[in-house]
DNA sequence: TATGAATGAGTCTTCATTCAT
DNA sequence: AATGAATGAAGACTCATTCAT
């Protein structure tokens, strides 16, 4: 269903906006221009509707990381790729990215715990990239795990600032990103 | 009023686990001990309640950047010192500071003003630092706001994992970000 | 909406029996055999019944009041049938006009204002007969204003006694008004 | 008490400004520059407070009526020092008297009852005075008591407008208001 | 006299969801 | 596919009043 997707991409602006929980079915409903009864045929539930937007990003950001890992590379090429990969993704989908890092908390049971491992399976590749850097020795010995996290804060961070000023995209953020990042865990 | 205080404090807890907008007040009297009125008769509103969180952890922030401003130094030592001084109230207040980084998109009117007002008073110390690094030729010739927000990201966002391993606290990742991040901007 | 009309009118007695701050919405949905979900769909907001019921009174008044000016007739005739529309008025929507005459401070904002206009806009009818009979010589040359107070206060105060002895209906009130007050501004 | 008896003035006006039920105790505590405590101290309960109210009103009132029954005079005088006397009250009080036509359905059980029992006798008064003049031969044969609450309906109405205009005070109205009385119930 | 913390039933209103049509 | 009436639990908040101090 098409206008299923259109209802996910609307909905996920909203979202962005306003917050999750702060955002009711009605006004979901005047956004996509439906009525109530219309609008559970087509999404099933508010937390489903959550489930997609968190969907829509995860399987972006894993199709990334799946096309870095099939081109290969030295560690530091990867984890540039990996950077440029995910910052695109913000960048194209800022309103479901903000949505994604933000309201998951709100997602139960099932659904949350299928978002928990594919968000894990997606930390540990950057994790092993750090690690085949640091056993190639062109990384210094860090903890990959803690610096993994400090990759991810730095470049999940921007999409909190990414519709704030404008000024910049999350996309140039990438080549400053790897440097400093490259730089400072370069072995050298 | 210091049963204020316990209020506030033992209400961040459950908005860090919950979220501010999934908790009722039904739920924050239970856990207070405290009937509807009693609670209303301390804290004013539910956001008046966000808002006196928020100002726990700006007030302790914002402390501890005018602490690194009188102790001065050179910009390294000081983009150094202030990273420590984040993590320790990162560390001290996990519960205040997730709902800090996570609902503050919920506060409105003159609250919400006030806060981004101090916020960004805060960042733009980093970002003076960074620029004095730069002029002084330690640092790289970097764009110091995008560097700032680098930077905030990598601090910031240790409020994520910082209670779900618990195998390190926040203060330990202080002098490891800090190597990564002096020496990626390091002029040399 | 048929449906709404009569939440409106049983409200109004409701109202006229409790009065509209101490009836509860509760109350109302137990009348009405509606949850409260269901009573908000029709009335959207308390005060907004509220208003309902004055517009219910103000429409059927000023249609009055338009019915006796195409009439036409000397300035006597005029106001005996103002009265008579007037306490018809009463005598249909007991309920209602109670809640009119007593209820119109609760009306805030636009609709407060709206509600006054059109109340303004009546009563300077009753003037403008006064006036016209005084211009014509019919009248002694009494205050329009204070006169036109009088004529309001005596013919719509009997919403006060009007359901209590049962004795007499506002109708009957009608022709002995008529008589006392024409009689009473008679030039002669 | 003369402070309870300020307590009872100063709340007055607080009701007649925003009515009986939409003002709080809070809001009087304020306005009478005391706490809660203190406040309950002097007046007893909310409704006590009104029903004070109420008293100062119907006490003015019945005593002016017993002042005209002193006097004496023919029933065409009687009423005339009756509607001067009322809009004396009415005049002084306006305040008190609006709360008092306005808010008398809020009292209840004992409260309630005295107070129809008081207005009722005050109306047997008018009515025997209509009656009288009948008697007499100088009113028309009217209906006694129904032209009584054509009386009141003129006279207790003016509170309504009393504070509105400001063009004309209450007393100003008594002089008009008998002679459109008197001329329209005269037997001439 | 006076304080103000505490009560808990009550306020109006909105919520996500269902279901007959 | 779509409507919109209906549900009823839950939302944040206020109320008049009491009571220990």
């Amino acid at each position: 269903m098409a206008r299923r997707e259109a209802i996910v991409d609307s909905s996920a602006a909203v979202f962005a906006r306003n917050g999750y929980h702060a955002t009711g079915i009605v006004e979901l409903c005047e956004v996509n221009q439906l009525g109530k009864g219309a609008f559970y045929h087509y999404i099933g539930s508010k937390e489903e509707l959550l489930a997609a937007i968190h969907d829509r990003v995860m399987d972006e950001v894993l199709a990334g990381g799946e096309r870095v890992a099939a081109a290969g590379g030295d560690p530091a090429a990867q984890l540039t790729a990996l950077g440029e990969e995910l910052l695109d993704v913000i960048h194209r989908y800022p309103d479901h990215v903000w949505v994604f890092l933000h309201e998951f908390p709100a997602l139960t049971g099932e659904r949350a715990e299928q978002f928990r491992v594919r968000r894990h399976e997606y930390e540990q590749q950057v994790v092993a990239v750090l690690q085949a850097g640091i056993d190639a020795g062109v990384f210094r010995d860090v903890d990959p795990w803690l610096t993994a996290m400090a990759w991810f804060g730095m470049h999940n961070y921007t999409y909190l600032w990414l519709k704030r000023g404008g000024r910049l995209s999350a996309r140039d953020a990438a080549r400053p990103f790897a440097d400093i990042f490259l730089q400072g865990i370069s072995a050298r």
